[in-house]
DNA sequence: ACTATATTTAGATGATTAGCTAATCATCGA
DNA sequence: TCGATGATTAGCTAATCATCTAAATATAGT
């Protein structure tokens, strides 16, 4: 997960998943949308790769990338769960800080 | 927006806001839960506050240290409702890769 | 005024990151 | 088999980042 949150923390990566939110796309395709050198973009993919969020299917001499929403969706609602909203799951009882547990005072 | 997305990629930063999330902390007290120096600390803060996701306010010597639950609410299901999940908004329509919009083809 | 405490600032360092060009790999069509 | 095309790898640089220690700032209490 904290992969995931590295993965969204550069603008053309977060560009990169919304363009795949609309349909699958090869590298080249997506490589049109940004001002960056082709080397670049293929970085980005390994990123959005390693953190689970996207799939690569090689097909000829094409890959195309393929948005993995359900991983996208748990990262996201999961933490924002942990803080009460987004869905009708309560917050989580942080352990760390729940009432006669921590170490504080 | 950015800002926010930056902030959170670091698991310290997330973690702050975990805790913040029971309740306001001063610096100190949430040094305590961090196996860092304070001065990192500090600029973690630093980093929170600039992405706006925290609150500072100062009393006497100490700096009590509030979450904007609402600043992260907005990014995290902003983000969201980007991509279809998480309320009942339905996912943008992106102006640029919507039909006869994009420059592809 | 002096001292102790809470926090931040300054300055340095090692690691990571985003970007580039050039080169390589892989596949397809002629 | 050759050459073109799509994509990645290699190797580099500049910038950013997380971290540290030491020093500075600010406030409170004596």
């Amino acid at each position: 997960m904290n992969r995931v949150f590295k993965a969204l923390a550069d603008p053309t990566r977060r560009k990169v998943l919304e363009l795949l939110r609309q349909r699958p796309m090869t590298a080249g395709e997506l490589c049109e949308h940004f001002p960056v050198s082709k080397p670049t973009m293929s970085a980005h993919f390994n990123v959005l790769r390693e953190a689970d969020l996207v799939d690569a299917r090689k097909q000829g001499t094409t890959v195309t990338y393929r948005i993995k929403l359900s991983v996208l969706e748990d990262a996201l609602l999961g933490f924002a769960q942990t803080f009460g909203f987004g869905a009708d799951t309560p917050p989580a009882s942080d352990p760390v800080t729940a009432p006669s547990k921590g170490p504080r005072s």
